[in-house]
DNA sequence: TGTTTGACTGGGA
DNA sequence: CTCCCAGCCAAAC
């Protein structure tokens, strides 16, 4: 089973049904998501869903990261500092607003829902 | 209806 | 290594 999700959904909510997927103490990125959705495209576009998706409760918002592990989307949370807590609170390790040991927390949903 | 923007990414200089 | 540029595509203006 290859889609867990509806497709005929529009894009943003695409975006948010594999946001809601990620585990506690994981994270992805924005390109990983594009990629799992739209095929390698529109990683903008995952961000620009992210910043509607603040009406929601159930998007997990704080796991969603640049490429590179660095919380570039954490000026648009309630409080700059409300994403790395977040994170700190899942265990994960925050840095000059970056996630440590990002590849090992690192989570596909390419891998990750193609598999199961 | 056309232009600008953006929580990104990969490649080149 | 750092800095710059082009592509991506939907929403906002």
């Amino acid at each position: 089973m290859a889609t867990v999700l509806n497709k005929n959904k529009d894009f943003f909510e695409q975006v948010y049904q594999v946001v809601r997927l990620i585990p506690s103490g994981r994270v992805t990125s924005y390109g990983a998501i594009a990629n799992y959705l739209s095929a390698k495209s529109a990683a903008r576009m995952v961000g620009w869903a992210m910043n509607a998706s603040h009406k929601l409760d159930d998007v997990p918002a704080h796991r969603v990261v640049n490429r590179v592990g660095i919380l570039t989307g954490k000026l648009h949370f309630e409080t700059p500092h409300k994403m790395a807590a977040l994170l700190i609170l899942e265990g994960l390790l925050i840095q000059n607003n970056q996630v440590i040991n990002f590849n090992k927390h690192f989570w596909d949903p390419t891998i990750e829902l193609s598999l199961g």
